[in-house]
DNA sequence: AACGAATCCAACCGCTCCTCC
DNA sequence: AGGAGGAGCGGTTGGATTCGT
C-alpha cells in the first residue's frame, strides 16, 4: 500500500515510502516514553531514518493511540457530509468533530465514498445543492420549450423548483441573520416579532458551545409556522445550537464560504422536511424588506448553481 | 484464469500559518 | 517590522487491491 520503498532513498539519506513495522515500533517507543515534543529532532532521538514531516504524519494518521478505525459510520457519514457544508474542505476542523478520525481519513472518504454518494443524490458536494445539471433540466421544464413535453411531468417538476426556491429563501434567510459575525443581525431579529411578546433578547438568541449567539430558530419558528414550532419540540426534532447535530441532519443549500466566518460553527440545523412545512406566504409584514433585500434573488441563486 | 479498469488509501509535496527572536 | 524555522493543512500521487469482462 501506498508508496514503493524503493529508490526513494533521497541524497540526504532520508529513507520515504511505506513505514516499516520497526520503524512504527521505534517511533511509537519513543513518543510514549518522552512525549511529541519536535518532530524535526524525533527522527534523530528516536533512530529513524526519516524526516520529521514524515514522522508527524505517521503518528497523527495511523500511530496515534486514540484512532478509531474500520469502517465509518452511517451518523459519522451525515455528521461529515454536515460539517463539510458549513466548513467546505477544512478537513483538520471536521476531523476534530470526529473523535478518533483523522483529517486524511475523512479527506480520503470524502473524495472516495462520500462524494460520489451526495452526486447520485443529486446533490452537488461542492455548494452541497442540487446539482447544476438537476436544476438546469427543471429551468427548461418550466420555459414554453419545456413544457411542451409530458405535462404532469413538467408539473410535478415545477413544483419540485417551486419548494426548491423556498428552501432556499429561508436557507438564505438564516443565513442573512447568522452570516459572517460572531453575533446576528440583533436589530432584524427584533423586527421580525415586532409584536411577539417573546422577541427579548434572551428568547431570540442562544449561545453556542463556542460562546458566540445564534437565533434561536425555536422563537422564531413560533412566529414562522405555529405547525413548524410544534414539530421541532417532538423528540428527535429538536434545534440544536451546538455542535452536536441531530442524527437526521441534512446537507444545507448554502455555499459553504459565502461569507461565513468558517471558524466557528454557528449555523443551527433542522430537518429538510421541516423547512419545507414552513408557511412563507403567511409573512406579509414589512419587516421582512431588510431581509430580503440581503437575499439572494432566485435568479441569482439559479445563476449561481448553473 | 487472465487481464485491464476502477477504486482505495497511505504517504508525499508544496504551501500557509504561527511563533520566536 | 520582518526573517527564519517549525508545525500543520489541503491537494495530489501511485502502488495495492478489488471488480468486471
Amino acid at each position: 500500500m501506498g508508496r514503493s520503498p524503493v529508490s526513494h532513498e533521497v541524497a540526504t539519506g532520508v529513507k520515504k515510502g511505506p513505514w516499516t513495522p520497526e520503524e512504527d515500533q521505534k517511533l511509537v517507543e519513543y513518543v510514549e516514553k518522552h512525549g511529541r515534543g519536535s518532530w524535526q529532532r524525533i527522527p534523530a532521538l528516536a533512530g529513524l531514518n526519516r524526516c520529521g514531516k514524515s514522522c508527524r504524519l505517521r503518528w497523527t494518521n495511523y500511530l496515534r493511540p486514540d484512532i478509531k478505525r474500520g469502517k465509518f459510520t452511517d451518523d459519522e457519514e451525515k455528521r461529515i457530509v454536515h460539517l463539510h457544508s458549513l466548513l467546505g474542505n477544512k478537513w483538520s476542523s471536521i476531523a476534530a468533530e470526529l473523535p478518533g478520525r483523522t483529517d486524511n481519513e475523512i479527506k480520503n472518504y470524502w473524495n472516495t465514498h462520500l462524494k460520489k454518494k451526495l452526486l447520485r443524490m443529486g446533490i452537488d458536494p461542492v455548494t452541497h445543492r442540487p446539482a447544476p445539471a438537476n436544476l438546469g433540466l427543471l429551468s427548461g421544464l418550466l420555459s414554453p420549450a419545456g413544457a411542451a413535453g409530458n405535462l404532469s411531468d413538467a408539473l410535478k417538476l415545477q413544483v419540485d423548483l417551486a419548494h426548491l426556491l423556498k428552501l432556499q429563501l429561508v436557507q438564505s434567510l438564516l443565513h442573512v441573520l447568522t452570516a459572517g459575525a460572531a453575533t446576528p443581525n440583533i436589530d432584524l431579529l427584533h423586527q421580525l416579532t415586532p409584536a411577539n411578546p417573546l422577541a427579548s433578547s434572551s428568547d431570540l438568541l442562544l449561545q453556542s458551545s463556542t460562546n458566540t449567539l445564534v437565533p434561536n430558530l425555536s422563537t422564531l419558528s413560533q412566529f414562522l409556522s405555529p405547525e413548524y414550532a410544534s414539530r421541532s419540540s417532538e423528540p428527535g426534532m429538536e434545534i440544536s445550537s451546538t455542535s452536536s447535530f441531530p442524527a437526521a441532519a441534512p446537507p444545507p443549500l448554502v455555499s459553504p464560504c459565502s461569507g461565513a466566518n468558517n471558524s466557528e460553527i454557528t449555523r443551527p440545523s433542522s430537518d429538510h422536511s421541516d423547512w419545507e412545512d414552513l408557511k412563507l406566504d403567511d409573512l406579509d409584514s414589512d419587516c421582512w424588506k431588510d431581509i430580503i433585500d440581503q437575499m439572494p434573488w432566485p435568479e441569482e441563486i439559479l445563476e449561481s448553481s448553473l
